[in-house]
DNA sequence: TCCGGAATCTAGACAATGACTAGATTGGCG
DNA sequence: CGCCAATCTAGTCATTGTCTAGATTCCGGA
């Protein structure tokens, strides 16, 4: 029974504070309070974490890798724009904890070196996704193209987290919405 | 000399977090930090917001209007989708706390009847601005479109304040990127 | 002008939290 | 087998949000 050591015990904070986020956003989260879902002392999961903050920290840093593992998809694909658009709407409404904390830096050490070391990660996805752009857009437009995909899909899926849309959608999968709109804004069309 | 009331503590305190949150963020906001700063007892704030969370709910409440006038213009013009979005993104980046409160419903009380009736002015006005679209998409399309913008302009306004953007921009106005952005997606070109 | 209720503010208290410290327990490696 | 580092406990402290009771001041009606 209840050894003196816990086994896992930073997954398990982990994974109850991810919870917790999910539901009820990162502001009401306590190191107390996960340290007693865990059944150990109030102190323990600073041993982990250093902070609440480094807790944060552990988390975004995750979900950074997360996205990427996401964006990249099945080995040996090269999906174009829009379609790495849906990717991360699709990471972002699958993993909201982990979104709702990587967009919130003033939670966590925003420079913490293996946080920045996941992000450049991330970023070099995004940007070997970029190697197919609909229609000739070449020189300066390559990066307003990424970000204007960027723009879109983050924004979509912040609104849908905050029930803006909701009322919009029916029954229709979001993923399926942010997909018609990434084709109104960059095809012309609902192709 | 300090008189036993204050004058105007409401407009004081909300001032003062304003600016604060501008700076950190909502999440180090403190009650009685905001007391000491307005040089009133702990608890007078209270008083007059309830709740931090009612604190926070007033934010939100006067950020929506602000965006609806934002949004509005100077009386009697009707801007374009694209033009909307411009002073979505002027908004989010001129009141940032505002605009950071106003999109964390776990911060405030969500269903506060004030803020329901500010965010349906805001949603109106939002509709209204719809009325000249570009190219002829009429339809369910209509809704698409909005959202389409709307996730854009929210989106970019997000990553921009997030430091994610700021090396594309160089030294260009936020504004224009987004014009330019806007532009290359709904109407095929930076036009 | 005066007076009484209402608005505003103070002062004190309480539980909860994040962070720190010192020390106990345990696992693993030479 | 022994020892060191990792892990965890227990105690403490300042700070915070919230509540209560009471003090001070403002304002409108007589």
């Amino acid at each position: 029974m209840a050894s003196y050591h816990h086994g896992d015990l930073r997954r398990a904070v982990l994974d109850a504070a991810l919870e917790l986020i999910g539901r009820d956003g990162p502001g009401g989260l306590s190191m107390r309070d996960l340290a007693r879902r865990a059944g150990v002392s109030h102190a323990a999961p600073a041993h982990h974490f250093k902070d609440k903050a480094g807790l944060l920290t552990a988390i975004a840093v995750e979900g950074h890798e997360l996205l990427a593992a996401s964006l990249a998809g099945p080995p040996g694909d090269s999906p174009d724009l829009r379609e790495l658009g849906v990717r991360y709407v699709r990471f972002a409404l699958a993993q909201p904890a982990h979104f709702e904390v990587m967009f919130r830096p003033d939670l966590y050490h925003r420079d913490a070196p293996e946080l920045l070391a996941a992000r450049q990660r991330t970023d070099g996805l995004l940007q070997a996704g970029m190697s197919g752009l609909p229609r000739g857009s070449r020189g300066g437009d390559e990066e307003l193209a990424r970000l204007a995909v960027w723009s879109l899909a983050h924004g979509f899926a912040t609104l849908w987290r905050g029930d803006n849309v909701a009322r919009i959608a029916g029954d229709r999968d979001p993923a399926q919405i942010f997909r018609a709109i990434a084709g109104l804004a960059f095809t012309g069309g609902p192709a």
